[in-house]
DNA sequence: GAGTTTGGTGTTATGAGATAACATCACGTC
DNA sequence: GACGTGATGTTATCTCATAACACCAAACTC
């Protein structure tokens, strides 16, 4: 995902302590909650947060095996639809890609702001109750879920 | 695209003469702007408004022949590329489809809700100076566009 | 008005993203 | 220990989208 840009960007993936102690976190919580925190979903979490930042999902197959050996699609897309119902990661659908999710609050609708230039995002929290939840009760719609991309410059890149 | 879903939705899609009206008019439009208004370009919005929800692609290839004929699947993507780029149509990421733009206005930003009951959408003008606007000017992004989806209930299904 | 540039189309092939279907396995529970 | 449930492994396939190249037509230019 991340494009070579020439600009210089200060904050880079999360160092191996952090991806660690956010991997301890997820367990924790899930295991709590009666889930199961498999090896597998575990591993993509991994990936997603040592990438930081949206990664294709056949780049987290490939990268799947510690040894180089890819997954099979169905093991990473099932761990991805587990991590998103749980709330850990997203899915941003204007780039077919996906990300850690960076917000501390679970079950929350995010928004993200996606750079064009090196790819990187920000989670920023989404603003459904807004002016998007007023023109859907304008028009007599539930809202279940929301997609809010927006795609431009990041600081660095601008 | 649409679902049975036993509900009666009392606005259905545009009649002939509206679609007539409605190529006609973007003919115009775009020939004054020195753009080529090709028989790809208008047969595949002509689709998209008769069909008056999203459609996939593919659906757009296998109905583009009169006579039942598929077309070619790039014939049909650079049309719907030079659509969007105009103003014409928008292609909606969460779910990978293509709708004839309702709005009146060129050169706007979109948002949409959709009914994932029956598949219909609805085009409102997208809150893009509103919280979204707020949050990436906070973060020092500076957008170019949007991606503004949400799903759930329309007034009919729910 | 011949050469050239530009943008559109036709065609073949392939790349990229995602899931269906079915067998098997691991776990809790009664 | 039989059963139900949820997770995984595996194969195959489906959907979505574009690369690459040849060809064509209108507009521009000298």
């Amino acid at each position: 995902m991340s494009e070579n840009c020439g600009h210089h960007h200060a904050d880079g993936p999360p160092g191996p302590a952090d991806v660690a102690l956010a991997l301890e976190a997820a367990d924790r919580r899930l295991t709590a909650e009666g889930e199961r925190m498999t090896p597998s979903r575990l591993r993509v979490l991994e990936l997603l947060l040592v990438a930081g930042e949206p990664v294709k999902a056949y780049d987290l197959i490939a990268r799947f095996g510690e040894d180089g050996q890819p997954a099979k699609p169905p093991t990473v897309y099932r761990a991805l639809e587990f991590l998103e119902r749980k709330g850990l990661a997203h899915r941003i659908a204007s780039i077919s890609a996906y990300v850690a999710c960076t917000s501390g609050s679970i079950d929350h609708a995010a928004a993200f702001l996606i750079c064009d230039c090196c790819g990187t995002t920000a989670e920023v929290s989404a603003p459904v109750a807004g002016d998007l939840g007023r023109a859907a009760e304008a028009a007599g719609y539930v809202i279940a879920r929301t997609t809010i991309e927006a795609h431009g410059r990041c600081p660095a890149c601008r």
